[in-house]
DNA sequence: GTTGCTCTACGAAAATATTCGTTGATTGGT
DNA sequence: ACCAATCAACGAATATTTTCGTAGAGCAAC
């Protein structure tokens, strides 16, 4: 089956939620030759993972042929704003402010980068402080 | 001893390290109790974390009266820096300005919090894109 | 149909994180 | 001196996450 997503993908959920965002639906041994880039990786171990994801919710799977694929549940910028409202809350006392501040001072970021925050700042302004697509 | 702290602390270690942020230098039984709020925890848990994040690092512990005083051994400022670059690297791909505005999305930015934001991205901006206190 | 390859399922070991009971030392009150 | 309260240390139980070996089914080539 597959519970609603009650918690945060664990590190190595993650790694492999980033393969299938990049690679898009997958099979096991697909995902697992990605996974060995960073660490070399059981073929049996991907397919644990993708199993406990699968029954997490995390992962859908199709399993119309023989070789099972795989893909995300959840659009990759949901998970990102559950990640980024999660850390929010647990390091920054609520205050997504003080997270993006620290994020722009932690990693580098181009000008197009910054002219693109900026609209989104704009649009927060205008809104009033609404979110969505209004 | 205490290693640079390579590794991000856990929740359970986070969840200590907001209360020794919130209160400052602090003895087991205050850190236990503060903790006690969210989830009522035994003396002798939290005494067991703060022995093990006194090992890695995470914490300082002032030996010199019976009742020892941990302290985060980093700034607050310091550890959200590295909590929010390892979230852009292991959720977005490297792209600080994703997480920015995922952050944005994800909760409530005042309109005040908006503009000091915006204060930063010109530093930014001025700075072509150095950081720093230069 | 037999061999060899690939697949899923399952169970369990290994690694890591969290929890707390027990012990013995120290201290303050009487 | 004695008692009760408090403390740090330690070890171990529990829970969670990660890893992989083994087994048996499906399938293609021969």
């Amino acid at each position: 089956m597959g519970r609603p997503p009650a918690t945060r993908p664990t590190d190595g959920e993650l790694a492999i939620l980033r393969v299938l965002w990049r690679r898009g639906p997958s099979t096991v041994r697909e995902v697992m030759e990605d996974l060995g880039r960073e660490r070399p990786t059981a073929y049996t171990t991907a397919l644990k993972m993708l199993q406990i994801m699968a029954d997490k919710g995390l992962v859908l799977r199709d399993e119309s042929s023989r070789t099972h694929v795989y893909r995300a549940s959840r659009e990759r910028g949901e998970t990102q704003s559950q990640l980024a409202g999660d850390l929010v809350d647990r390091a920054f006392g609520g205050s997504a402010a003080d997270l993006v501040m620290r994020a722009l001072d932690a990693r580098p970021v181009s000008a197009d980068e910054l002219a693109e925050i900026r609209r989104l700042l704009d649009e927060l302004d205008g809104d009033g402080g609404r979110r969505g697509q209004g």
